[in-house]
DNA sequence: TCTTGGTTTGACCAAACGGTCAAAAGAACG
DNA sequence: CGTTCTTTTGACCGTTTGGTCAAACCAAGA
């Protein structure tokens, strides 16, 4: 049975989870050392050790309160609401979380391009799992001339490029847009992607 | 005036480049060592700095040829050609860059996932004057009715996206899509994609 | 063959790294 | 106040890191 962690803990714990990923999302686990988590925590590395008992342990902490809710917004896809504000609705999710969340989607972007060594299992699992089972309710909706044909694993593929791309890659994008504001144009121009890849047209044959 | 390199030298050369781009892709610059490069590169560590005065040298070489072919693509943004074509095909040429350099495009992916400590400068001046450039271009296509109306850098921002994604994003699409080849579905989808995004429709009114 | 210049390496260095520990400092509470 | 438990830290340890260097090795042309 474990005790209630004080409010010093609480404080501490937090601190040290939110300088971890602060610098885990920038650099890597290989690339991060605990001297800049410490200072970026405003803690002495010692002290660090008494909240985590090691590096690895923060980082799993966070990968695993990332992975909480990461596949939220797909596991919300419904298969009985209306196909095209379903799929927009996934796409503002992901969005909002994107700018939400930055520094989560740069850890996990991280994780991925180092070879996503403590996550594939999950990856080819849990996450397989569910890109299957939605990709069958979209391929449903294709089928009955819902919206319009196309792969369901590359249309998934394109939202999580499409609005990960504005946290994981944003200083390229601020560097190109200068002082304008991203998400803003993002959401307008995203909306009008999906409508137009996805609204049925009479090219497309509806089934029975 | 500089000697030419003997056999050796170029072979040596490019074998540690070649492992240098293997790591730094993987691990950023922070997270690379000397070692793992010397391994890669099947040479000792001081014979690697034989050839190159640093890790950072490595990693500039790196950069350097990298960011020679990087932006050619969009160079080749043709005002003149057909506007739909025109974006298809920069689409294709990206899409085949990530397929064909998925190392290089990881590589960048690290450098702008770090802030972008070591181009920065490159991306506020080579890359905006670019894209703003060719912007202006695309506007002149929307604005002609040649092209559906468009945000024209957020739809530059959605090929860069879209395509690097294949390539940085390795692992979880082959951990989703299993033993499928994923560049082809892609390449279907992203032809679907901006053929429908682009092609102008009666709704939207056409200028003089 | 010998010599010259390019190549390779074992041994080494100082700094940075992840982590430990005993002791000091501070909070909490009767 | 004194006691108990939590928190913090300076000093330290073994390993890894980027990098150096003199010496050994080797290829190739005269």
């Amino acid at each position: 049975m474990t005790k209630a962690p004080t409010r010093i803990q609480k404080r501490n714990r937090a601190a040290i989870l939110s300088a971890g990923l602060d610098v885990f999302s920038q650099y890597g686990f290989r690339g991060t050392t605990l001297d800049q988590i410490a200072e970026a925590a405003g803690l002495s590395k010692p002290n660090l050790l008494y909240y985590f008992p090691s590096k690895e342990a923060i980082h799993t902490a966070l990968l695993e309160r990332l992975l909480e809710n990461w596949l939220d917004p797909l596991k919300a896809l419904d298969a009985s609401g209306d196909p095209v504000q379903e799929i927009s609705a996934y796409v503002r999710r992901k969005l909002a979380l994107s700018k939400d969340f930055p520094r989560e989607s740069r850890l996990f972007a991280n994780e991925i391009l180092q070879g996503a060594p403590w996550i594939e299992g999950i990856l080819r699992n849990d996450l397989k799992h569910l890109v299957d089972e939605k990709a069958v309710i979209i391929q449903g909706w294709a089928d009955a001339g819902k919206i319009a044909p196309v792969d369901p694993y590359h249309l998934i593929f394109s939202i999580w490029a499409l609005t990960q791309h504005y946290a994981d890659f944003d200083v390229q994008v601020r560097a190109v847009l200068g002082d304008r504001a991203p998400y803003d144009g993002a959401a307008v121009f995203l909306d009008q992607l999906y409508d137009k890849l996805l609204t049925p047209t009479q090219a497309d044959g509806k089934a029975e």
